[in-house]
DNA sequence: CTCTTACGTAAGTGATTACTTACACGATAC
DNA sequence: GTATCGTGTAAGTAATCACTTACGTAAGAG
């Protein structure tokens, strides 16, 4: 898998509004898959599938326990999409900085 | 449209890696949509729907200027996708200061 | 006026998505 | 051993997605 998929598939996995919640929920620590099922009106394998496109996004792992699936952030998994994220902005802000700079140019030639 | 089906749009549209390259390229000024469409080997109406989910997520304004559309970055685009970033991220490193604190207070339980 | 250009959209298709129920497997309880 | 719990996965389905080609329209060129 290169970049571009590895970013696909975390803005894919972003894209929804129950695996979003689940990475909130997580923030507070590691959880089983019925405990995290508890909370959505949706059914236990339907979590599971969300948790395997989290997973395979490199954003949450499981860890089994005896018959418990240990769901944990993965620390590292959001650094992508935080760059990109990074590199898009600084671009945005660049075109107002070259705007300003237009404008400063405009004001001083008059 | 809610928070999280704005949320949801803004991930879904950007989990593409042709709809990521025109923002990427939007970044140095407003293209055409002809324009775009020459750098891609789709057609050019797949490159006006790309360009319509864009639109829908917020991330790109059409304005029709003649007979041609002028593409441009939405300033505050990618501003509720930042927020949200940084909420988590803010939570996930949040976790690793209390980690970070938990081994202090051991140490010097020592 | 006719011809072309730049565009949006409708209709169709094959692939993917988000669910469901049913099932299989390993670990604990008895 | 049998029964049960927690889990992953297979199979099926309705909806959505990323394209294609075909068409309609508005503006400029001759």
């Amino acid at each position: 898998m290169n970049d571009d998929e590895r970013l696909s598939s975390a803005f894919a996995a972003l894209a929804d509004v129950t695996r979003r919640n689940i990475l909130h929920r997580l923030r507070a620590g590691p959880l089983t898959v019925s405990e995290l099922a508890a909370h959505y009106p949706i059914s236990r394998p339907a979590i599971s599938q969300h948790l395997s496109v989290l997973e395979r996004a490199g954003l949450v792992q499981r860890n089994r326990r005896a018959q418990w699936s240990e769901c944990a952030l993965t620390p590292e998994g959001l650094l992508d999409v935080a760059s990109w994220l990074a590199v898009q902005q600084t671009v945005w802000n660049e075109r107002f900085d070259r705007l300003e700079g237009h404008l400063e140019k405009e004001k001083s030639d008059e």
